[in-house]
Order: C-alpha cells, then sequence, then structure tokens
DNA sequence: TACACAATACCCATTTAGGGGTACAAATGG
DNA sequence: CCATTTGTACCCCTAAATGGGTATTGTGTA
C-alpha cells in the first residue's frame, strides 16, 4: 500500500513540535521527522527513503540559517510546500516568507484546525501537480539555465555570447544540447516549458 | 494623495463585517464598501471610483451564488486578490476555494492578526506586481494568439501553417506582425512574455 | 586514479526566423 | 456607410537557428 507522502517538522520548541506531530499523526499523515535546526532538516531529508513532500516550519528557530532561508532551500532542492509557522506578524518577516511562495503562513496562536487545513491546501496543491505531468522535467546545467533565461529575455545567440564573454559557437553547442537532451525541436517550446514546469 | 488600494468587505454576519472593518480602518486600509452577498458586491463594485484591490470573502454567504464562486468571479473581472474566511474546514471547500487561488484562507475562530497578516501578504503580492509590469500586455489578435501557442508547442512556421490550412507566408505575416506590434526581438522573448504576463 | 560531466570552442551543412515591402477580401466598429 | 482591423498571401533579402561532428579543459566523484 502507498503511503501518504510525508511531512516534515522544523520546529526547535520541543512541546510545540510534539504537538504538531501527534496532530498529524492522528489525521494519519506520514511524519517522516522533527528537526530542530537546519542541520537536521537536511540530515534527515537526505537520509529519508523519499524526499518531504510538505515541511511544516517554524520562521524562528535555531541556528544560523533561518526558517525562510531553509524552507525556501528545501523546497528547491526537493520541490516540496512549504508551511509557515510563526509568531511574527511583521511586515518584514511576512514578506520574507512571501518570497518563497508558501502554501500557507500559520500564525501563532493557531488553532488545529488552521492547521489541518493548511495541510490539506498543501497536498491539494500536490496532487493538482501530479494531475498535470506535461513533462517530467526540463534537465539543464547550470549554465544552460542562465543562457536559456537570457534567450527568454529576447537576446540572441550573438548577444548572449557577448554578454557571457563566450565564444557564439559555445553559445550555439549549449543551445543545441539543451533541445536534443530534453527532445524537442525549438527555444520558443523550451521557454514554455520552462514556464509551465518550472 | 494617494490612497491606499481599497478593500472590499463580504461577509452576511453583520457584527463580524464591522469587526472587520474596524480592523482594518483602524489599520488604515481603504474600506470599499461591505457587501452581505453577491448582488451588493458587484453594485459597490461597478459603482466605486476605483475596483476594489483585496477582497475579504466569507464563503457561506446569504443567497444563490456562494463565496467561492463569487471571489472567483471578482478575482477575473478586477484582477483583485481574494483572502477567505470561513468557519468551513472540510475538504471539498477548502478544496474549492483553493482552485480561486486565494491569497490566504483564514480560518474561524480567527485573531486580529491572523487576518492583518493576510491583508499584508495581499498587498505585498499587489506591490509585487506592479514592481514589475514589464510589458502592459500583449497586444494579440485571435488568429495570432493561436499560431503563438502553436509556435509555444514547438512547431515551426510550416507546421503551423499545414495544421491551420494557410500558406507558410501568411504564419510568417502574423509572427513578424506579432513582434512588431508589441515591440519584440525573438520568439521566445514572446512565448516568455506570454508565460508572465498572460 | 580513472571516469563522467560541464563548459568551452571550432568545423561543416541546411532550414528557419526576422525584417522589409505590397496587396486584397472579409470582418468589425464607429 | 465608410474607416479600421484582421486574416490572407506573395516577393525580396540577411541573419539566426537547427543539426551534425569533433576536441580540449577543468571539476568533481566513484
Amino acid at each position: 500500500m502507498i503511503r501518504n507522502p510525508g511531512v516534515l517538522i522544523i520546529e526547535d520548541e520541543l512541546i510545540t513540535a510534539s504537538s504538531i506531530e501527534e496532530l498529524l499523526l492522528e489525521e494519519d499523515y506520514e511524519v517522516i521527522g522533527v528537526a530542530r535546526e537546519a542541520g537536521d532538516a537536511l540530515r534527515i531529508c537526505s537520509q529519508a527513503i523519499e524526499p518531504p513532500a510538505v515541511i511544516v516550519c517554524d520562521i524562528n528557530i535555531k541556528g544560523r540559517i533561518q526558517g525562510v532561508e531553509l524552507a525556501g532551500h528545501l523546497k528547491e532542492l526537493y520541490q516540496c510546500e512549504v508551511i509557515f509557522l510563526t509568531a511574527y506578524a511583521d511586515t518584514k518577516t511576512v514578506k520574507a516568507a512571501f518570497e518563497t511562495d508558501p502554501v500557507m503562513y500559520v500564525v501563532k496562536p493557531y488553532t488545529d484546525v488552521q492547521l489541518l487545513v493548511a495541510l490539506q491546501m498543501a497536498f491539494h496543491k500536490i496532487y493538482q501537480q501530479k494531475k498535470a505531468p506535461i513533462q517530467t522535467r526540463l534537465d539543464l546545467t547550470g549554465r544552460e539555465k542562465e543562457i536559456a533565461m537570457l534567450v527568454s529575455q529576447g537576446l540572441s545567440s550573438k548577444q548572449v555570447a557577448r554578454k557571457l564573454f563566450i565564444s557564439i559557437e559555445t553559445v550555439k553547442t549549449h543551445r543545441r544540447r539543451m533541445l536534443q537532451k530534453n527532445n524537442i525541436s525549438s527555444f520558443p517550446h523550451l521557454v514554455y516549458l520552462m514556464s509551465t514546469a518550472g
């Protein structure tokens, strides 16, 4: 039987963390781990059988790396959804958090129902994405992404070459490989796929 | 002096509506009106000097048209942001609401801070959109959009021509006009703009 | 250390796109 | 009813993109 996709809890207050874990387990969510700080989170994710689908992340956690940064990092790494959990409601924090495009921003004090709704939304979003898998994912290296972005901004290969201080032949090689690797026929299509499949 | 963009409150419980209005006014938000049902909301919006930027909408309101449908309609009409307000947390309602891509889904009972955070997120999103108005909007006719879509799917001009049973020269004319009218230099860029600016 | 991969760069070739001009019938809007 | 827009189509040309092959360098990692 297929288990539900997992949830990672990032919260340094043990009592809060435990209560969240209990609540999620009662509702039959799969908790892959509880992290107290960034290092824990990364270790849990790398050791887990499958990456987290949703992370519930306190914004104010111990350690150098703060919640917003950590969540943004994990989201990019594992393409998971983010739910922020915080007592902070100041404009600066909200804006920073909002930049990572979280599914929900749950402000403390919150009710169990509020947190569960956030989870529902997260899993609904994941389900939506799985329903429409146009292309698995674009396979692009760092340099390739960079060139693709410039081309989508309207630059020609020659202009890209000048901007990056490389030969136009190199740019052409990169473009050719991008299309071949991903089995697509033209750059307009690649730009389209980048915008939809991320 | 420029006023803040307006907020429309849609809530049929008068006491709740009033308390929300008071809270928003205290925080210097501009409340353009309080609607008790769909008809009120539409009337207020059409009579307002400027359309609402954000609507705070109760999901369970009086009348035939429900909150989710109304909010979706208003969002499309006025390109405003939606904040849902509800006591309902059942999966079906949450999913339906989530379809309209609201900025926030505030579950009752909620604190003032939770509602204000939602407002902050909504205005932050609006501000972000205004900050990056790369191109007002793409000026494309029906046929042009059709051709642009096919090109973004990877078809060449020749393939588009065959698919639409028109001359390749016609396709090229359309493509040339699209770029000239919108003052852009290549189709990858046009596809990029279509995906961002709609 | 050996191997894979990323990034660089050149050669060849053909096809396509971009940019210019012109024209005309049909549809649309004042 | 007339002017504008839209869709259609042709001509020209140059620049750019696509597709193939090959090779060197550094950078990690098995």
